[in-house]
DNA sequence: TGCAAATGCAAACTATATCTTACATCGGGT
DNA sequence: ACCCGATGTAAGATATAGTTTGCATTTGCA
C-alpha cells in the first residue's frame, strides 16, 4: 500500500498531527498510511485527498509502477 | 459512499459472484458496495478497479457530483 | 549545544469491514 | 405456471482499521 500522501503533505507545508485535525483522525493514522502500514478506507482516502487537493489516482494509484 | 461499480460491472457483463470471485471477496460484499452500504478498504477499491479496469477516480471519485 | 516540535513506535482497546450461512425475491426463459 | 440464475438482506462470528496513551527518537532552529 505505497501511495504518495507524505510527499504530498510535506508539500504542502503541513505537519501530520495538522492534517490529522482536519480529516478528523489520529496523527498515528497518518503516520501508518504514509509509510504504507496499513490499508486505509475510502472515506478516509477521499478525506486525505481533498484535504490535500488531490485526486484519489494521484495519491493512491499505481505509486510503485511511476 | 456512492460509486460507479455497478454501473461499470453491468456494462463489463459479468455478475456479481464472478467479479467477487476473481478479486477474493464474497458476493455479499461486492453488493453491499454496490450499493453504497459500506466503506471499502483501498486495496479492494484497487482489486476492483484493476478488474473492471477502470482507476480509483473513475469508479470512487465524487461520483455523486456528476 | 540544547530545547521543542514533529515523528516513530508499541500495547491494549473499540469500531466496523468482511465472512459465513441462510433464506427471500425478482426476472427471463421454456 | 415453473425453474433457475442473479441479487437483496440479515444475524452472528472474525479480522483488522483506527483510537488512546505514553514514551523514544529525530530534526530544525535559537
Amino acid at each position: 500500500m505505497k501511495n504518495n500522501v507524505k510527499i504530498t503533505r510535506i508539500k504542502a507545508s503541513i505537519t501530520q498531527e495538522q492534517l490529522a485535525r482536519k480529516i478528523g483522525v489520529t496523527r498515528q493514522t497518518i503516520g501508518l498510511i504514509e509509510k504504507g502500514e496499513y490499508n486505509p478506507s475510502l472515506q478516509l482516502c477521499v478525506a486525505i485527498a481533498k484535504e490535500l487537493n488531490k485526486t484519489l489516482d494521484e495519491l493512491f494509484w499505481e505509486v510503485d509502477t511511476k
